[in-house]
DNA sequence: ATGGTAGGTGGCCTA
């Protein structure tokens, strides 16, 4: 924590797992812990939430992958991702968010273009109908606004590509699962949005691209 | 239809 305070971050909220999964918000600012919600009962930490002292409240989630198979009969972790959705959808239908920011790796690319071939990744987890309907369905629960495609609406625009590439650059398979909403009172006070791709090639890089947006608020 | 890479923890599982 010293670090990150060092680095100009003193304040945070984080929950976690260790060795297997956490979120975590830095502030410069003052920010409290308003919620941790453990949806679809999984035992897991892939939710916080904070309010800043000017009344923004930002919820960090990490959406379950959802395993190979896109077929909970199959593939448990796939069922387990559809209702992780589920419960996000009925938890912000119960608590309306105002004045919010949601971030975090979602785990679905929504858009034909946020995949790099739309109709081969219809198949393939993170890009299917059924996944892409239950991300709909939250946004329309918290009556979020997709800030990233808000900024940048056209082009193929990835914010992780896989490890197993040869050669991740040249081959550009991404997938842009990792988003930034906000809701409609406060979206218009979001520009400048981008992912730093060069990120994905530094040295032991993490397979996801830091996607940024600034809020004047 | 499959394998490909990386990581964390501990000898395999998840991403």
């Amino acid at each position: 924590m010293e670090g990150f305070a060092e680095a100009g971050y003193p304040y945070f909220v984080a929950r976690g797992q260790k060795g297997y999964n956490g979120v975590m918000i830095l502030s410069k600012m003052p920010i409290e812990e308003v919620a941790a919600e453990d949806f679809a009962s999984l035992g897991h930490a892939r939710h916080i939430a904070g309010r800043l002292e000017n009344g923004v409240t930002i919820h960090n989630f990490y959406v379950p992958a959802g395993g190979d198979k896109p077929d909970r009969a199959v593939n448990e972790k796939f069922g387990q991702k559809l209702d992780y959705l589920t419960e996000m959808r009925d938890w912000f239908k119960a608590n309306k968010p105002k004045k919010s920011i949601l971030v975090g790796d979602l785990n679905i690319a929504p858009l034909p273009h946020d995949v790099w071939d739309h109709k081969k990744m219809l198949k393939i987890v993170s890009h299917t109908q059924v996944e892409v309907d239950h991300f709909n369905d939250v946004m329309a629960a918290g009556d979020w606004i997709d800030v990233t495609r808000q900024d940048i609406p056209e082009g193929l625009l990835y914010s992780w590509w896989s490890y197993r590439a040869k050669d991740w650059d040249a081959a550009d398979k991404g997938r842009r699962l990792d988003h930034v909403w906000a809701t409609s009172d406060i979206s218009a006070a979001a520009h400048s949005s981008r992912v730093l791709r060069d990120a994905r090639g530094w040295e032991k890089p993490s397979d996801h691209a830091p996607v940024f947006a600034t809020f004047d608020l």
